[in-house]
RNA sequence: GCGGGUGUAGCUCAGUUGGUUAGAGUAUCGGCCUGUCACGCCGAGGGUCGCGGGUUCGAGUCCCGUCACUCGCGCCA
């Protein structure tokens, strides 16, 4: 017999009736009743109720010992009677009488139970996470995570992508992020950075004739952290040899589609091939946001035309002064009472606002200041222009347009939730494309990229050549779900010639250019395809599958919001040893007043 | 760096307009119980109400500061 184990923890059923059997576990519950004693018995598998009564020497180990000891027990399956049958309990046809048991590890008093799926702490949760992860709803995140990388994996494999690995310690990658630097022994005040992505490298498999290239690519970029956002996370990362942009998105679509039917769980799903393309201007435009979240119905219009000339007096300044004014629709709010429009202007203004706007309906009967200034038949001019009805209320973001455009978003998901009208059960995906190349800088007054140099601008050439930088387009995307930002992606820029006049129009030099990006510019001289790709992100993926708002809920090992490991106390300080190896020395910030523990 | 929320027993929480010795559930420890599956019943221990200061006859409660955790903004293409 095995020492551990014949059977795991979800095994066994009404056919092993009568079997000697040896099982291994967590004593997950304990029910003692004196003189019978029934135990839960948890693996990775499942549980399996374990019996002792007195005619058995397991009981009294069994009745000293605390949730979640570990031990080894010897007995045979039973029949459960019709009455004593659980059937929440995968295996609960039978039971097993113990005969004999090993204690393989004591388990003290528990900081945190795992035989519930209450709430705790996170730094609790963090600090103990071999405990959280034995909790059910944990334990079956990492195992979805694990299941949809190897979905993911093979998906792209079957699609002639080939996996590859690229450097750790590395150079800075020509991302936006601030790096994670890594000292070098051998080559004192010299450092490596921790990639924010593999950009640099799978470009050059692209140069190197690889074709189609794909990674689950640990990144590090040292930004603060946000609930989707961590000091290191993953992400499918590819590219692909002489493409188009169509045929990215014909690359990837089939894949996250498939990825996500194949663990939605009963939710719909985009089709493949159907995932719609919207173009950044719009998006920034009806959803007031590059990340929309198209379970939610409501479209924001513009109406600035409208109070070119109105009785409101505040709009007709801010139009005067070049401001816009955008409108979210709150559809059948008649019944809703002064209050809820009241707490949505209160909201906007908690969240930096100056305010939102807002005119009631009821029966067609216009209430709020803006109407009645505005005056009821422009206002019912507009209602009509946009086939609002005559219990739809109307929220107004007003201001200059980025900011307007900005609030009317965060109004749109906000009454979006309060009136419940997000989707649910679904996960809708959709393309953002035509960012544009260049964006003015008001801090530097000056024209920038306005997100990667490396995109190709659309048009090329000719288009830096001819155009208002402001207007010219990027072959650049982002694909977006459920209101979350997947990856971005491009048509790399291949071309030297185009990447100098880019530069140049955001006014960097040849020379900065040979200098900062040399031995790219280098390599696309010696012969470089038309390539492109994207990176969606791992953790997302798996966190909105896993139906978390958090991707610490699907990370095994994560660091809280200040990007420490709890667990394993990172970061730490270093010894005096290390410190002098790599040639460095560290200037001791000033010492905060000594602070309590929560 | 900034704003919001939270902080009371190991853990989850309650605690009224400021008023006696700060409670419950769970966990722990002890006792009883032979069919439970969140077992039940009886009992016990367990508290610097995050920390510091202030107001007050009196502060878990009000005020100021501070720390921790968390959500967001900035930042992160």
């Amino acid at each position: 017999m095995h020492a551990y184990r014949t059977h795991n923890c979800a095994q066994l059923s009404a056919d092993n009736v009568g079997e000697t059997v040896r099982l291994s576990g967590w004593v997950h519950r304990k029910r003692d009743f004196g003189g019978v004693l029934f135990v839960d018995l948890r693996d990775h598998f499942g549980i399996t109720q374990i019996v002792a009564d007195e005619d058995s020497p397991a009981l009294e180990v069994l009745d000293r010992l605390r949730a979640e000891s570990v031990v080894t027990i010897d007995g045979e399956v039973k029949a459960r009677s019709a009455d004593t049958v659980n059937p929440k309990l995968e295996t609960g046809d039978i039971e097993v009488f113990a005969r004999a048991i090993t204690l393989q590890s004591a388990a003290e008093e528990l900081p945190l139970p795992v035989a519930d799926e209450l709430d705790y702490p996170e730094h609790i949760r963090l600090k103990y996470r071999f405990l959280d992860l034995r909790r059910e709803t944990m334990h079956r995140n990492i195992m979805l995570r694990s299941q949809v990388i190897t979905s993911l994996r093979k998906r792209m494999t079957d699609q002639g992508f080939t996996e590859f690995q690229t450097p750790i310690l590395t150079a800075s990658s020509p991302e936006g992020a601030r790096d994670f630097l890594v000292p070098s022994r051998m080559h004192p005040n010299n450092f490596y950075a921790l990639p924010q992505a593999p950009q640099m490298f799978k470009q050059m498999l692209m140069v190197s004739g690889f074709d189609r290239y794909f990674q689950i690519a640990p990144c590090f970029r040292d930004e603060d952290l946000r609930a989707d956002r961590s000091l290191e996370f993953y992400q499918l990362d590819f590219e692909m040899s002489f493409v188009t942009q169509e045929d990215v998105f014909q690359a990837l679509e089939p894949v996250l589609a498939g990825t996500f039917e194949e663990f939605a769980d009963g939710k719909t799903v985009t089709k493949s091939g159907e995932f719609p393309r919207i173009p950044y201007a719009e998006a920034i435009m009806k959803f007031g946001t590059d990340k929309p979240d198209l379970r939610n119905p409501l479209i924001i219009s513009d109406v600035t035309s409208h109070f070119e000339k109105s009785g409101f007096g505040l709009f007709e300044k801010i139009v005067g002064g070049g401001g816009v004014v955008r409108v979210v629709p709150a559809p059948n709010t008649a019944d809703k009472s002064r209050k809820f429009f009241d707490d949505m202007n209160n909201w906007a203004r908690s969240e930096g606002f100056a305010g939102l706007g807002y005119v009631t309906r009821k029966g067609g009967e216009f209430g709020g200041p803006i109407a009645k200034n505005h005056g009821p038949e422009r206002m019912e001019e507009l209602y009509n222009e946009l086939g609002l009805g005559p219990d739809d209320g109307l929220f107004f973001a007003a201001g200059k347009e980025k900011d307007a455009a900005k609030l009317a978003g965060a109004a749109r998901t906000q009454v979006g939730e309060q009136l419940e009208l997000i989707e649910q059960g679904c996960y809708k995906f959709c393309w953002i494309v035509d960012f544009p190349m260049f964006e003015y800088d008001e801090e530097a007054k000056k024209v920038d990229f306005s997100h990667n140099p490396f995109s190709m601008p659309q048009g090329e050439m000719e288009a830096l050549e001819t155009m208002d930088p402001l207007e010219i387009k990027a072959w650049q995307y982002d694909i977006v779900c459920n209101g979350y930002e997947l990856s971005s992606g491009a048509i790399r820029n291949h071309r030297p010639d185009i990447m100098y006049k880019a530069f140049e129009l955001a006014g960097y030099d040849n020379a900065t250019v040979d200098k900062e990006f040399g031995g790219m510019i280098e390599a696309f001289k010696l012969g470089a395809p038309p390539h492109g790709g994207s990176a969606p992100g791992i953790d997302r993926i798996v966190m909105l599958l896993a139906g978390e708002e958090a991707i610490r809920e699907v990370i095994a090992f994560p660091m809280n919001q200040k990007g420490e490991d709890l667990m394993m106390g990172a970061p730490s300080k270093a010894t005096l040893a290390q410190l002098r190896e790599l040639a460095l020395r560290v200037v001791e910030q000033p010492q905060k007043p000594n602070s309590q523990e929560g």
